[in-house]
DNA sequence: TTGTTTTGCTTTTATAATGCAAGCAAAAAT
DNA sequence: ATTTTTGCTTGCATTATAAAAGCAAAACAA
């Protein structure tokens, strides 16, 4: 997963920046189901191997998306908490949610429909703002 | 490039379908700088290799985002052109050129400023109309 | 009409990304 | 003091991407 950029264009750029197959899972587990640690992100439904979790932590702290701190009460557990970088790309992936929630029913029918998705397109803008906050109140205790 | 799904969220699934490294590139290119044929997709300023182009071009095909025609007077050149599913994903599309414009001109200072993201800002929803209409005029001759 | 290009690929081989299973040390729990 | 958990790493298999060459049919130029 070497950062380099194929062309000058934003677009290509950006996927070529969190493109890869796992980088958006990390931080969309992080952001809607609050997981924090290696080990819950291990555990997440798309069972990411845990050489490949581990090598997308670095990068995405890396790159800025996250930061990793101990909490006081525990020397062994990491915390993997996204920052205002990482929760810039909410944009991004709720246009995915969207997209995939109308689109792939009929492809892949287990899809979760048991989401907010039918509000959240009515106020897109509104809703980035809604799981930023939450996330942020979620994580409030780490981040002071 | 197999479109299995690693589980039921409709983020994951998203990026299952269109999340590897060409296929958004070469809808972009056929949206944006209304690129048709293989040789032009092949010339666009990500240099993708022919036999790469060659599997991403049936695998859109097969999924619906892309339908491949010949123009009437050439026997050889095969036009590639966006469905309504391929245009579907212009929202995607524009939050990616946002997020790269935005956070992007700091790691990588070639990145294009010269386009008209800052307009597009200000009215995400219009201009996903102005897009996929221009679209729509463009290739008009060929979907009659 | 006979070369010569062009187009749209395929094939081959190399490298990089991802996946799977096992292993392992430090910390935490019992 | 022993067992379990956590957060990884290592080794190896598989898949995806890349680079280069090749090639037949169509289009074009002479």
């Amino acid at each position: 997963m070497n950062a380099e950029f194929r062309c000058s264009c934003p677009i290509t750029s950006a996927i070529d920046m969190i493109g890869d197959k796992w980088s958006l899972v990390v931080i969309k587990n992080m952001l809607f189901f609050n997981l924090k640690t290696f080990k819950e992100l291990s555990e997440a439904n798309e069972k990411i191997a845990t050489n490949i979790l581990s090598s997308r932590l670095k990068g995405l702290e890396e790159k800025g998306f996250i930061s990793k701190t101990k909490p006081s009460n525990n020397k062994k557990t990491n915390l993997y908490i996204l920052t205002e970088k990482g929760l810039s790309l909410i944009p991004i992936i709720i246009e995915l949610a969207i997209w995939g929630d109308t689109n792939l029913q009929n492809v892949h029918p287990s899809l979760d429909r048991d989401n907010p998705i039918e509000y959240i397109k009515l106020n897109k803008e509104k809703f980035v703002g809604v799981f930023k906050n939450q996330y942020l109140d979620n994580v409030a205790e780490f981040t002071l």
